[in-house]
DNA sequence: ACAGAATCAGCCCGATCTGGCGATTTACGT
DNA sequence: ACGTAAATCGCCAGATCGGGCTGATTCTGT
């Protein structure tokens, strides 16, 4: 039996869900909410397994209320339910730890789908949610080596070293070679960077991951 | 009707999904193959709507295959279907396009949800998968705050400026404002940021995303 | 054995940046 | 009404950087 508590400002929503979990033998509703203020009390009192949490709700914002509730109750899974797909809130939401992201659907039997999913230790995603979270996911790591550039040994230790933040001095005590030296080769690799400044150079590897 | 293109090196599992697709309206298997040779010929004969893809097979993995089969055909539909459940697995395939990620499971059922899913458009990741690749997501982008920094807006702005690349001369011509109020701010952001060069400055903004 | 690349070192000069000091105006909160 | 913070503009001096130019040594591949 999971415990559940429901936040839910839509009153007719939150209503059918309780009548819905007050049906099925799988979840016991403990408390379910209008809104997400002093969620954490309310946690402490019922110490569900699962909550279900809205996001746009009078008060804290359901994601907000999340991150308490997980920074209170790590162990807890927090099952955010919306209707809203923008990345910004998915983002957020994931990033503040949820456990899932199940739109609202006319389908109560999704719900305790999703519920069951995040008990069991998984997680749970609407497939739209999980499209653009994947899409998110994507485009942070895969990158484009179009313009892939070869720098010798010297000069990618040299650029290691200017994004850091060395100044020439400093690479060339680091390096154990003289300051000229370290001006030659900066000088190179600003000429395969096509760059003419520190920043510009430091930007490029770190944006082409060449360090 | 959903055209299917199946790649699983398993006989007993390839005849048993093949069976089973037979079965369903929804479904139509237009090939089924035990490895992903040639795939990318394959896929052109059938022009499937979804590729439900094996990692592990003779000859190509299936995520190489995968990605292939994409940079031909972007609008196609691959959905990895494995035991494998490591990190670094689940990583390629997100990485490389995949449009979901099921764990072979006993119920085909569970194998037509995904396709179904996918087709429409989403994705869909068992909830084990799914889980993994949100911790992947947060532990890339939950960022620690422990030296947040407050920069006002003007000396956001221009620290953005920095990280590309920018001169103080354009700078002070991108914001509209004289060279000496660039040389102001860049000295304040220096001040906040406890750094004394551009390069610095620069990889701190990119570090802690303040940009 | 030779050509080319990589590494190291040095010099010069103009442009740029850094840091210190000061001043005015505007906006905001008390 | 006052103080504070932010934003604007200004000057100056010294340090650093960027680019051009030269030369020596070592290593590598053909």
């Amino acid at each position: 039996m999971i415990t559940l508590v429901l936040f839910e400002d839509n009153k007719s929503l939150r209503q059918s869900l309780t009548r819905y979990f007050g049906s099925t033998d799988e979840v016991f509703l403990a408390g379910a909410y209008p809104d997400a203020n002093e969620a954490v009390s309310k946690i402490c009192k019922h110490r569900p397994d699962v909550v279900l949490m809205d996001i746009q709700m009078p008060g804290q914002s359901g994601i907000e209320a999340m991150k308490r509730i997980i920074a209170a109750y790590p162990e807890t899974k927090v099952l955010i339910h919306t209707v809203f797909e923008d990345e910004h809130r998915i983002f957020s939401a994931i990033c503040g730890g949820a456990s899932g992201y199940v739109l609202k659907s006319p389908d109560p039997d999704d719900v305790l789908q999703a519920i069951q999913d995040v008990y069991n230790g998984g997680a749970h995603m609407s497939p739209m949610i999980a499209a653009k979270a994947l899409r998110m996911f994507q485009h942070q790591f895969v990158q484009v080596q179009s313009t892939y550039v070869a720098l010798t040994d010297r000069e990618r230790e040299i650029l290691t070293c200017m994004v850091k933040g060395m100044s020439y001095k400093m690479i060339a005590d680091a390096c154990s070679i003289s300051f000229h030296t370290v001006h030659y080769h900066i000088k190179h690799i600003y000429e395969k960077l096509h760059v003419n400044s520190a920043p510009e150079a430091v930007v490029k590897a770190i944006e082409q991951k060449m360090v």
